[in-house]
DNA sequence: GTCTATAGAAGGATAGAC
DNA sequence: GTCTATCCTTCTATAGAC
């Protein structure tokens, strides 16, 4: 369940499946060093040694696993809608699936481990924003390209009107989410908040925008 | 140095200081787990017995430190400008000082810190939140309303409109900052990210805006 | 309050049988 | 590859002398 790798069973032996599992669930829930390796090996069912004949170590087990978290987890969805004709539309959904997909347990859990261990597993911090962050920051960015050439919005820096945009969706109740602090979100909340967003960016970035 | 509490020595004992000092740089730099209680003793110039005469367990030396740590260094900061009559420059300087203390070594470690133990300590995530991201909120978004009482500006979601601004600030150099991506931001990418965030926002809630 | 010394538990990692 | 059993280190926390 969860973040396992979708690979054929032959390719990937069922014990090293079930240790992925485990470790993914144990490590995204309390964090790395709340972890032991008799925990994981307990949850996932097998013996200590045979977690170690698959793995050198916890940290190259931890590695393993947040790589392929961010690598599987972020780069598989589209953000990017088809509407071009209607620009509000299409941020209006752009903004609701990413913000509600930043918002799952899964991501929040990964973002916060991937923060927390940045220091002391600097590649992993670095796979997190290159598959995160950064890949939306272009895509987006392409398509703000496309519009504005398209002359249905007016955007001079593509990569930044990105982050902002991003920025002002993790602004108010993520922020929230993130830190644990309750309550949860509701759909209203979010529904503010993207609508916000996408007024906000639209007042700014509008074809019609009076020139100053 | 760094996070001590300025308190009178007669009234906090000079080791309870050297522990607290000793623990705060170590716990801010490695996180929760990676620090030992014998590191803090040993960087406090104490033996382990003193410290835990002076704080009953790990965790509460630790849940200690962070929420001073959260009141002393968040509130202590003055990040509403005095400049009412012009708007730009007001929000510029504010924009300004309020990245570039983000940005600090001190901000993003406690940040990572936070989160990362936010689920074993809700409280600290509660009092981080409520230090952080709320007090910037009412006390920006109560500026946003006096300026949009004078005319100069037009915002009708005060609270959202000020998240908006903190979430254009945090979307490019300080996400790659916080996940400890190299290169550290230049002085010449944290302007651009300032006055991106400022030009955004004025077009968006300018009081000479074109009513819809 | 402060120290030295240590108890008692849990952690990461491995040896050797199968 | 997989298991049981174990080694060695490190950890939190405390006892007892001063």
């Amino acid at each position: 369940m969860s973040l396992s790798l979708q690979r054929p069973s032959e390719v990937e032996p069922p014990k090293r499946q079930a240790i992925l599992d485990a470790a993914t669930e144990l490590f995204t829930a309390h964090g790395y060093g709340a972890v032991s390796m008799d925990a994981i090996a307990r949850a996932a069912n097998v013996s200590k040694a045979t977690l170690y004949a698959h793995f050198r170590s916890k940290d190259e087990l931890f590695a393993t696993i947040i790589r392929e978290a961010c690598q599987s987890n972020l780069a598989a969805r589209e953000f990017l809608p088809q509407e071009d004709g209607d620009v509000r539309a299409a941020l209006t959904r752009l903004a609701g699936r990413m913000l509600r997909f930043l918002l799952e347990d899964r991501s929040l859990a990964i973002h916060r481990v991937v923060i927390a261990e940045s220091v002391r597993f600097p590649e992993l911090g670095r796979a997190f924003f290159e598959s995160g962050p950064l890949m939306f920051s272009a895509a987006f960015g392409a398509w703000l390209t496309e519009q504005t050439e398209a002359g249905r919005l007016s955007v001079a820096d593509p990569a930044q009107a990105a982050d902002q945009f991003a920025g002002m969706l993790k602004c108010g109740c993520y922020t929230r989410a993130a830190l644990g602090v309750s309550p949860a979100p509701s759909e209203a909340e979010i529904d503010h908040t993207v609508s916000g967003a996408v007024e906000t960016f639209l007042k700014a970035y509008a074809a019609t925008a009076s020139q100053d």
